[in-house]
DNA sequence: TGAGTTATGATACACGGTGTATCATAACTT
DNA sequence: AAGTTATGATACACCGTGTATCATAACTCA
């Protein structure tokens, strides 16, 4: 599907655009009509593709993110330091879009999407220690929210510290304590799944 | 100045059907027209008061924030629970505005305004440790953007949690770890400040 | 009380962006 | 080669913003 050439290429000239333009300009300031001008293509032609400004900057995200998943296979014993460093490495190789991101003005449903996505990871992946004083919900948010915040504050800061070293401080600051309060899922041991096809 | 019975008169209702309307409907999806039509003011005098629709919440906010500033008195030696569900308490009395502030698609700029006074008081009131492994800074920013955070997650859930719950949570995942990097500044012995009038 | 000042309401306007509709044409598929 | 489908161009209705104007009402101050 979608295999006709026009469509893909649409499609490509619309994210390239808006790519080059997020170089020049701030992603509010930005029109359809800039896009698809940029794009050369007619205006008309972008709502054959994208329900409105969001739905193209969100396919342009989707790419980074899935990349940045590709970096975090699920089971590993990388030290808190180390996932981080990982995560901040990403974020500025990607930084002209996760700044639009992490800054933008009418982004937030889509960074809502997101977070949301992340928090739903750690809470598979994680269970509350017995003795726990905070619940897991509450600990898996913090972990999320307070790494996205910390991105944001070194995107916005023109990336003031190495990806290492915010690697740590993210370590110190929320991995190492959260992890007081949580600990990792049981692996299910055998190869094969119980049931449920 | 602005004793004007009138100026005083147009600015209430405005302020009003502001906070009357949020109750009904999203910011977002407010009109300038839709708000001065309940504050049953003229259209253009909405702007000859206020300079954008931002300004008039961030008028709203601003009666909110002082007095969550009059409720944490700089020199206190309460707990980061006892101080955190303060806070909360604050939270939950002004929810209905604060839900806006922290869950609104426009309200991006007026946050970050409040988050960059936070953040300041916070470094003016703490120094590093000298052993810290995270500069000031990082962690102030930490602090802060982890409180926004949680109370916006709490908010958006419903209050799930006690205000004094809150307040736990946040000692122990941000507060306390914080604390082991930086310390309270020393305050200035003397009542008589050294010079500079 | 009365004269001068100023805020107001009503209205009109220019501007800019969104999303839909239409239709001839070009590009694709089979 | 015939049929299908995406495209560009264009026009359009709609809505919100912010400015301008002006007669009128509300206020201040003497």
């Amino acid at each position: 599907m979608s295999t006709d050439p026009r469509i893909r290429r649409s499609r490509e000239q619309l994210r390239q655009a808006l790519a080059s333009l997020l170089q020049e300009v701030s992603y509010e300031s930005l029109s359809i009509r800039d896009i698809t001008a940029r794009a050369q293509v007619g205006y008309a032609t972008y709502f054959r593709h994208y329900s409105d400004k969001d739905a193209l900057l969100m396919d342009l995200l989707t790419d980074s993110i899935e990349r940045l998943q590709a970096l975090l296979p699920p089971g590993v014993d990388a030290t808190p330091a180390e996932e981080g460093a990982v995560i901040f490495e990403h974020m500025a190789q990607s930084h002209h879009i996760y700044s639009i991101l992490l800054h933008g003005e009418g982004t937030q449903r889509i960074l809502d999407e997101i977070r949301a996505v992340a928090v739903g990871e750690v809470i598979r992946h994680f269970q509350a220690r017995p003795d726990s004083q905070v619940p897991l919900e509450v600990a898996a948010t913090h972990l999320v929210d307070s790494l996205i915040a910390l991105t944001r504050w070194w995107l916005l800061s023109g990336m003031p510290y190495s990806p290492q070293r915010m690697g740590q401080f993210y370590a110190v600051l929320v991995a190492e304590p959260v992890r007081s309060f949580l600990e990792p899922r049981p692996v299910a041991l055998a190869a094969q799944p119980p049931a449920g096809r």
